[in-house]
DNA sequence: CTTGACCTTGGACTTGGGTCTAGGGTTTAT
DNA sequence: ATAAACCCTAGACCCAAGTCCAAGGTCAAG
């Protein structure tokens, strides 16, 4: 049998449990296993990556859904369905980057606060840090 | 009663509903709200833009647990709470910045894709788009 | 002084994303 | 040849973060 890893091997290697890689088939996120005579699931290093994947993509915020999305993007074989999928790839770029300008504007908010708890120390004021809780987009508290 | 926003208003006004304003004030990340007379809730500019805080925090994707523990951070008073406030401002800006580095790879790795996705459109060759799953951090596959 | 649009509470329900259990079968080491 | 450590399925359960509902109270307009 040292033609793939068993589940459990495969689950270890991505850090996520049995249980969860089985809800990954039944939600059609990883295609049906192979089988061993006995039933057992056999991986490669394909699912092993798929299953990478879905979790650096979740940790971005994408649901599973989302993610389901750009897998399907596997194996396009219509010029038709490829431009589809890069339609569906530049879409989630812009957002993407939409994102990352989201978690930069919260950083600077963050470092703001930082800077008057900073401040405040260096005085011996005492911190009057109250987290500038309106923020970027909000209206202004007059 | 004009000196206040109804619950209705306020949580208008934030994208929210009734309900979540409700929600977040039984989980204790907003303070109880003031009330009228009659026992409705009563809201200022104050509360509307905590909401706003933990909208975007949420979209950060902290928990609202995470949120909770920087809201505690609120009118601190001795240098020893002070010191620990920075402590976890410094901690957070970093999980930001991490963040901010994981998202430009995830978006490197949709740009990849999208490449190939174009340059087998350009020749005619029809996309063989696979994704690139293993990506950054995973092994290679040999 | 009623109608409709608001507000109250408490509690049940939902959805997404898993996690666990029971009741089996298999493989490997000893 | 048996125990430990895996694997299988089906289905129940869990948690976070809401959302919805019922039964009622309030307020502004007509």
């Amino acid at each position: 049998m040292k033609d793939g890893f068993t589940i459990g091997e495969m689950a270890g290697a991505c850090g996520v449990s049995r249980d969860t890689v089985r809800f990954y088939e039944r939600e059609r996120l990883l295609p049906p296993a192979r089988r061993t005579a006995s039933g057992y699931r056999l991986y490669g290093e394909d699912e092993a990556g798929r299953v990478r994947f879905i979790r650096r993509a979740q940790s971005m915020g994408l649901t599973l859904e989302d993610i389901r999305e750009l897998l399907r993007v596997q194996r396009v074989n219509t010029p038709e369905q490829c431009r589809r999928v890069g339609a569906r790839l530049r879409a989630r770029i812009e957002a993407v980057e939409e994102k990352i300008a989201q978690f930069r504007a919260f950083r600077e908010e963050l470092v703001r606060n930082l800077k008057r708890c900073e401040r405040a120390e260096a005085e011996e004021s005492c911190c009057p840090v109250v987290l500038d809780l309106a923020g970027n987009g909000a209206k202004a508290k007059a």
